[in-house]
RNA sequence: GGUCUCGUAGCUCAAUUGGAUAGAGCAACUGCCUUCUAAGCAGUAGGUUGCUGGUUCGAUUCCAGCCGGGAUCACCA
């Protein structure tokens, strides 16, 4: 049962009986904390059927209400606003509905598949907290879609192949001596970065010194001796050098061993990874047959270029003079060969940061220009940078905060906290550990994921690290206690069936605000797939936890001498707890059993 | 400079997409553990929503112009 649906159909049919007239966009929202009554109807825009004022026409909506529909018990109106109470047996319905469905909060399969990309890191370097924004978001975003009734495909593309990781290889091929993760101890993903820290140290190091011998800056770039074996092994890798692409596969294999680390504890995963190296040829084809159509065209050096300026973009470079191939070729390979591997998808998303609008922009129009009809239904997730206290995070300042450090910490200080708080009575070490894990990674998932992912964030470390107020602790927190207490209901021997649900006729009002989210819980769901938003469900799930909070902190349950109302009481904590667990899971976010 | 984007309490964020007296958390202060877990609850204080106009019953939200941040406009990815 869906209580708004039901109070449209409600309201629909009291404005059609009053004023003569149908009317099909109702504005129902929640009522004001301070007003009487669960939802409200605006009744302003009601007032060019009504032709009364916006108070004499809330006051015959009302009225109507009250005197023909068995599901409201009192209204008051206070501006233009119907403020409406719903019979306590709607809601003891709706907990009946709820609890009887194993299902709720997950929507019937809607026969379409999507395709969600994220993460999609270079194998250069370590993953960091950027990374964690985008993977937290990517996977949460495909958990709300299959929540949505959507058959989902994660992938990533893994920039495997290029400049970068040649400037790795060659650091490594000149100071490295050999040095492997297993050698130095070293996660294979940090080993690597260790390497692309000291090649930017050294080419700026030579860099200067050509510049003082009197070398332009462009040119001393070019030089720099540590340079130009890069981009010789670049040349080598494209010529399929054996040396060169050993070194290459070699220390690509440490990077994923780590990446395989970093994804195990961050709890994301793929069912498919796409690879630069495999996919970066396809592209050229494509923008190939684009010139032969006419979409594209050609400079005199050779170079292949698409005009977008009657978009009111500009022209964009597709392919080099030379015939190779650069980011803007590759996606649009990788784009048509995922709709090739997956023809039942409907739409794509990429979770990609909002530096690259511009470029999504014109990878959607070209796709277009192409004809493929699918590039409207591309969709560029664009998610807010996130700052640190600092300012920018920044690689060459040694600002940035590495993600495998900072999933530690908040381990650490979930431990710390949970100690001091004395909590670990009969918990083994092992379902310690794992609880501070739990914890930790709760409450840094749920800080990322808490703001509007559009926006830019900061990251202050000492409140990422808290575990009070508007955090994921707080809300596992809320659970535990409530599995504390279907366990005393369980060893009391308190069983309660749906049907007896029904035997309780009044409610307090903390129950009442509970059962306002619990039920509209699958419309949170739906609105954070429009939206492409878990910051619905975090602040939803929030809400939800403090409503609980409420009701615990003012209304007994166990002393509660009407069985009927203990027993109702007991399934609506248990009702609660099921949504919040299943909240979080769209978080990505486990909650324990005690805490 | 062109385009895009953001500006809300001391700090970090909300605001049902144009609705009521703009809400939470943190920080500060005051209460509540003999009762189901106090990682909790109740309360106090904190605001000219960057500024100026406009649109209308009604604007944090839409429009215009300023002010101030950020991103982007590479034969980089």
């Amino acid at each position: 049962m869906n209580l708004d649906l039901l109070l449209q159909s409600e309201i629909q049919k009291a404005v059609t009986a009053v004023f003569n007239q149908t009317v099909e966009n109702l504005q129902l929202q929640a009522t004001n904390a301070e007003f009487e009554g669960t939802h409200t109807l605006v009744c302003f825009p009601l007032t060019k059927l009504s032709r009364k004022g916006p108070e004499e026409t809330a006051r015959m909506v009302g009225e109507y209400l009250l005197a023909n529909s068995g599901v409201i018990s009192k209204y008051n109106v206070v501006k233009g606003f119907l403020n409406l109470s719903l019979h306590d047996s709607i809601w003891v319905e709706a907990l009946h509905a709820i609890a009887s469905d194993p299902n709720y909060g997950q929507i019937p399969y809607n026969g379409q598949e999507i395709m969600i990309e994220y993460s999609s890191p270079n194998t250069n370097k370590p993953l960091h907290l950027g990374h964690l924004r985008n993977n937290f978001l990517g996977y949460s975003v495909s958990e709300i879609y299959k929540a949505n009734g959507y058959n989902v495909h994660k992938v990533q593309i893994i920039n495997d192949r290029g400049i970068h990781i040649c400037k790795s290889m060659a650091a490594w091929k000149l100071f490295g001596n050999g040095e492997t993760p297993q050698s130095s101890g070293t996660k294979g993903d940090h080993l690597v970065g260790k390497y692309y820290v000291i090649f930017d140290k050294t080419y700026k190091a030579q860099t200067s010194e050509l510049i003082a011998q009197g070398l332009t800056e462009d040119e001393a770039g070019k030089q720099a001796p540590i340079m130009v074996l890069a981009s010789e092994m670049l040349r080598k890798w494209e010529q399929k050098d054996t040396e060169t692409v050993e070194l290459w596969k070699m220390m690509n294999s440490w990077v994923y061993e780590g990446f395989d680390a970093t994804y195990k504890r961050m709890g994301v995963d793929f069912e498919k990874l796409y690879f630069e190296s495999d996919t970066y040829l396809l592209g050229k084809e494509l923008v190939m047959q684009g010139l032969e159509k006419g979409i594209f065209f050609k400079k005199e050096d050779g170079s292949v270029w698409v005009d977008l300026t009657s978009d009111g973009l500009d022209q964009k470079v597709l392919l080099r003079a030379d015939g190779t191939s650069v980011y803007m070729t590759q996606d649009i390979g990788t784009a048509i060969l995922r709709f090739t591997d997956f023809p039942k998808i409907s739409g794509q998303v990429y979770t990609v940061g909002n530096e690259q609008e511009y470029h999504f922009k014109v990878l959607f129009l070209i796709l277009n220009k192409l004809g493929y009809e699918w590039a409207k239904r591309c969709f560029h997730l664009s998610y807010g940078m996130v700052d640190l206290p600092t300012g920018k995070m920044k690689s060459r300042e040694g600002t940035v905060v590495d993600a495998d450090d900072l999933m530690q910490e908040m381990h650490d200080e979930a431990e710390k906290q949970t100690r001091e708080l004395g909590k670990l009575e009969g918990v083994s070490e092992t379902d310690a550990q794992a609880l501070f894990e739990m914890i930790g990674l709760g409450a840094l998932k749920f800080f990322l994921l808490k703001v509007d992912p559009k926006k830019r964030m900061l990251f202050d470390p000492n409140e990422s690290i808290q575990l009070q107020g508007f955090t994921g602790p707080f809300i596992q927190y809320t659970h535990a206690r409530i599995k504390a207490i279907v366990r005393k209901a369980e060893s009391l021997g308190i069983h309660v069936n749906p049907q007896d649900l029904r035997a309780v006729t009044t409610l307090e009002p903390a129950e009442r605000d509970a059962l306002y989210l619990i039920s509209s819980f699958e419309n949170k769901i739906r609105e954070a797939a429009k939206d492409y938003s878990p910051a619905i469900i975090a602040n939803y799930a929030f809400e939800l936890a403090k409503a609980y909070n409420q009701f615990y902190q003012s209304i007994p349950i166990f002393s509660e001498e009407n069985t009927s109302k203990l027993k109702f009481r007991v399934a609506l904590s248990y009702t609660v707890a099921r949504i919040i667990k299943r909240s979080m899971k769209l978080l990505g976010i486990e909650v324990p059993e005690r805490m």
